[in-house]
DNA sequence: GGACACGATGTGTGCGCACACACAAAATTT
DNA sequence: AAATTTTGTGTGTGCGCACACATCGTGTCC
């Protein structure tokens, strides 16, 4: 059985104390050039590796990461990945990293301002973040930079500003994806509804790639004549509007046969539409929220695409920790899977996530 | 800031000593009642979880995890647990978990009866093993028991024999699955084959399992009058005979508008079906395998249904980490998601798994 | 050539825990 | 009542590493 190599063993074999060993290691300095190669040397002859329990036993030093997120009562979307910051964190917290939650209110630029602002003042080791407001986002990132405190961010990309990783979504490839599907079991001749919920600014980028994947698929799968129409509702908040607009929908669009939602508001407008009319106008939206669910659940929903929202609260945290602890490479953008969620494969990623929250690589108390 | 509560803490608050704390924690007797009792209560109350990297640093001691696995150059599905479990072995092994690799021939039930027995003579502290025969996987796992050795199986389950953890797909729920989405674009009339090349025995009943659910969903969606058919083939690697039928396959059923495969093996029929065939036929097959990739990117086959094989390596090994080393509770069956795998989202499955392999929770060398 | 700076290296302590051991008091045996 | 065992408890060492500190030697400056 081939021991681990410990620093012990590698001083021996060069004939020096482990503390050059360990200067080595860290590149303190202080070692003659022709010791340290010689080190080096053995350290790859030996294979030589870290070990990192003993590492972080002996460091004993806590790395605070703040994580920026909705308030999830607002929005249960945001409690995914919040539940996989969680399922990170009781991975990594002995390794000395530590969370810190702050809220801030959904759609609310000034409060998700605020909230940075506090975070910033506390000066982390590191900040996970959904950058939902554009200008904000970029101003945090700025200061980030500036502060030297690394910074991933999920959800949303901001482009051009420095960041340690984005995690998130390919948007334009979910709208292509989207299409797809909808094509496998749409009628040939109908038309095809993009349908936007949303208050314009914010999100902006996002779905204009979706919508623009989504044309693209058809563009390029010339086949089918299909009419692709894009509706954007800015008060999807007003039942009466929302209401009126979801009932009229089949009657404007007599040939309806599919319903491209670019988020997760699917179930705002199902909730309005006629059984009948549902039936045969395919439908597919984004998230496994529980309104959405349901609607899956009845048939009425036929695809969701998962965003994986809980993933990237955990790829996020362990991001961050193989930055702050391993000192790794990060990827600059690190994409998730665009799960195809129906009725029948639901349970494994709804039970998934959130049973993971629960008890990931811990024990708590006594042995039996 | 909340420092965490080590057991001196505890220790003091009581007012014993850390040994005695200890006792309680490892439930090693020698301490008056009354005293475990009020360590019991101290722990609850400073709200005491054991670190687990001194407890490992210090237990310095090792698990011999062996893993049994076909040879994956007689069929590539097979490096994909493999990729697994080199994944999890790279994050466990700090904790002393060392794994063993064994290969047998695929298909041979003699070697991997042999290589079981090597298996056993080392008596190692775990096993992970894909039981493809039932009579010698039931064998292997009573063995097992027998030697109190945690065994976790994946891929196949075997009903009726004392195992840590199975660890895979819910077949009949895959089976219907697949028949949701045939059934979301075939053409309702139309003939569905449900398409098994397997050599009897081993597998049986995952096979069986899948079918059934396949039936199911059209049995229980009575709006659509197809046909279902299924037609087994057990002499799939003679190439004569393969091409035969699969040229005939649209001539003896001209209302063909679907094929199910029940495996991994729809690239051997596809192979020498012809193109204007292929894009009438909706295909859906499972497993992302080089061949069936290539297809699927061509729109030959139209679904794969992902088994996630790489999880089942992965999770098994983080199941038997647990078991042995947090002594923590363990499911004993854990089904994987049925993942949806389309050319427009494949990449991120493929991508996954494999890069994940790399560089997991670790470091090499010296820091920067 | 003595005072001093600084480079190169070795040593010692502690991180939190597991476990072997020491030791006293109580319980049991002889 | 003495001898022995059992029970309850405390102490000490080491796991592999990080880091502060001590030590020694060489070069530099006036």
């Amino acid at each position: 059985m081939n021991k681990r190599i410990r620093i012990k063993d590698v001083a021996k074999r060069v004939g020096v104390s482990t503390g050059t060993v360990d200067r080595v290691i860290h590149n303190r300095g202080r070692v003659a050039a022709n010791v340290k190669e010689k080190v080096l040397e053995v350290m790859k002859e030996l294979g030589f590796e870290r070990n990192l329990l003993a590492s972080a036993l002996a460091k004993n030093k806590t790395y605070r990461i703040a994580v920026l997120l909705p308030d999830y009562n607002e929005d249960p979307y945001w409690e995914q990945p919040f539940a996989g910051v969680e399922k990170a964190r009781k991975l990594v917290e002995l390794y000395g990293v530590m969370i810190k939650y702050h809220f801030f209110k959904l759609l609310n630029a000034e409060d998700f301002l605020k909230k940075a602002k506090e975070i910033l003042k506390t000066q982390p080791e590191g900040i996970l973040v959904p950058p939902l407001f554009q200008k904000e986002g970029k101003w945090l990132l700025h200061q980030c930079e500036k502060n030297n405190i690394p910074c991933v961010i999920i959800n949303t990309n901001i482009q051009n500003a420095k960041k340690l990783s984005y995690i998130g979504q390919d948007s334009y490839q979910s709208g292509v994806l989207a299409a797809r599907l909808l094509n496998f079991g749409v009628h040939p001749m109908g038309t095809v509804i993009i349908l936007d919920l949303s208050k314009g600014a914010p999100n902006a980028k996002h779905l204009i790639e979706k919508k623009e994947g989504f044309k693209k698929y058809f563009e390029s799968h010339t086949q089918n004549k299909m009419e692709i129409l894009t509706i954007e509702m800015e008060n999807f908040n007003n039942p009466k509007k929302l209401k009126k607009f979801s009932t009229e929908l089949i009657k404007k669009y007599p040939k309806l046969s599919g319903i491209f939602f670019t988020n997760s508001r699917a179930y705002k407008v199902i909730e309005y539409m006629q059984k009948e009319v549902i039936g045969k106008v395919k439908i597919i939206g984004f998230d496994l929220i529980e309104q959405n669910l349901k609607y899956l659940q009845e048939d009425k929903i036929n695809f969701l695409i998962n965003q994986n929202p809980i993933e990237q609260g955990f790829l996020g945290i362990q991001t961050l920790y193989k930055h702050l602890v391993l000192d790794e490479e990060i990827e600059p953008i690190q994409y998730l899977p665009l799960d195809i969620v129906v009725k029948e494969n639901i349970e494994y990623y709804h039970k998934r996530g959130y049973s993971g929250t629960k008890n990931v690589f811990r024990k708590v108390l006594p042995d039996t």
